[in-house]
DNA sequence: CGCATTTGACCTGCGC
DNA sequence: GCGCAGGTCAAATGCG
């Protein structure tokens, strides 16, 4: 499955994660990011802090009831979390917009046109990234497009990172890389940054241009490795195999979730404060099941994972 | 025709 | 100041 991991693994991740997570609780904490068995979990930090990262992991790991997970990531939901499987996708709190999609954007047009006026430089330091981990399994949608943008070989690791763009809108900032946990192969890396500058999208078939699903590239499977996994998957928002996971029942299902997200979404930015209790939590979960594909439909938002998408926050995933 | 993916090249940031 | 690594862009190609 490599197709699913980016998009499946973050969404879903996270959204699980958010509650099941909490949940797992101690599951398994490392050093670097924790690493939830069930879902995902996230690490925020924002790069301002330079390297310092939230450190969720140790936290979890004393905590042993949801009750403190949530606490610790209550944090998290501040701003817009309008899923539950958002709710790490929390970014940061000023500057995302700021920081990352304007510099990013700066980034972006500097670089052929003129950079004169805005030094990347800034775009590393201030922008805030949302950092998921995310099973295989998981990874699977966002409602948010995403469209790869470019891949390349990380140093440390044997598997690429492949780099995502939101295409749901084409002002949109948001983006996202993916990247395969070398020590937990099963495990993917997922890192969101900037913020969606446009509504979730409810229906994925809104994205329908968006993604392609190829029948079985050779090379996305071959590619083996997780290097080109990434390609199936990343069209995500479309994959099919996000679809069949995503959606058992697709229309129904989604669409109630849809629903709830949808209210979400109208309120994405005022969702920041929704708070996300256990219930809802609990809930997702069992959405999960299959709003881990449904809801991903909604909740990407923030992770902009065609899972969540449809809560997506506009701010989170970007948001 | 439009959009997504792939791949190589370019640019910038960071560390030494 | 130099080199390395990361991140992004753009052209080419393929598919629906």
């Amino acid at each position: 499955m490599e197709s699913d991991w980016d998009l499946y693994a973050v969404v879903r991740g996270c959204t699980t994660a958010t509650s099941t997570t909490t949940a797992t609780t101690a599951a398994k904490t490392t050093s670097t990011t924790t690493t939830i068995p069930s879902s995902a979990y996230f690490s925020i930090y924002p790069a301002e802090q330079s390297g310092q990262v939230l450190s969720i992991s140790n936290p979890y790991e004393s905590r042993s009831s949801v009750g403190e997970l949530h606490e610790l990531c209550k944090p998290f939901f501040l701003k817009s979390q309008p899923l539950s499987s958002n709710s790490f996708s929390y970014s940061s709190p000023s500057p995302k917009s700021t920081g990352q999609t304007k510099q990013q954007q700066l980034n972006k047009q500097p670089q052929h046109t003129g950079s004169a006026t805005t030094p990347r430089s800034k775009r590393r330091k201030i922008q805030h990234k949302k950092v998921c981990e995310v099973q295989a399994e998981n990874l699977s949608s966002d409602i948010w497009a995403w469209r790869k943008y470019g891949q390349k070989p990380i140093k440390g690791s044997p598997y690429p990172r492949g780099y995502y763009r939101c295409s749901s809108s084409k002002g949109c900032l948001a983006r996202k890389q993916v990247e395969r946990n070398k020590t937990d192969p099963t495990m993917f890396i997922v890192t969101y940054t900037g913020e969606h500058s446009h509504p979730a999208p409810t229906h994925r078939n809104s994205l329908a241009g968006s993604t392609r699903q190829k029948p079985s590239s050779p090379q996305a499977v071959t590619a083996e490795d997780s290097s080109q996994p990434f390609t199936k998957q990343v069209s995500p928002s479309t994959s099919e195999a996000e679809e069949e996971e995503a959606t058992p029942s697709k229309s129904e299902s989604r669409e109630d979730l849809e629903d709830l997200m949808n209210d979400d979404e109208e309120n994405e930015f005022e969702l920041s404060d929704m708070v996300v209790t256990d219930d809802f939590f609990e809930g997702l979960d069992e959405l999960t099941g299959f709003a881990g594909k449904t809801v991903a439909s909604s909740g990407g938002d923030c992770f902009g994972d065609p899972f969540a998408a449809n809560i997506a926050l506009p701010a989170c995933g970007g948001q």
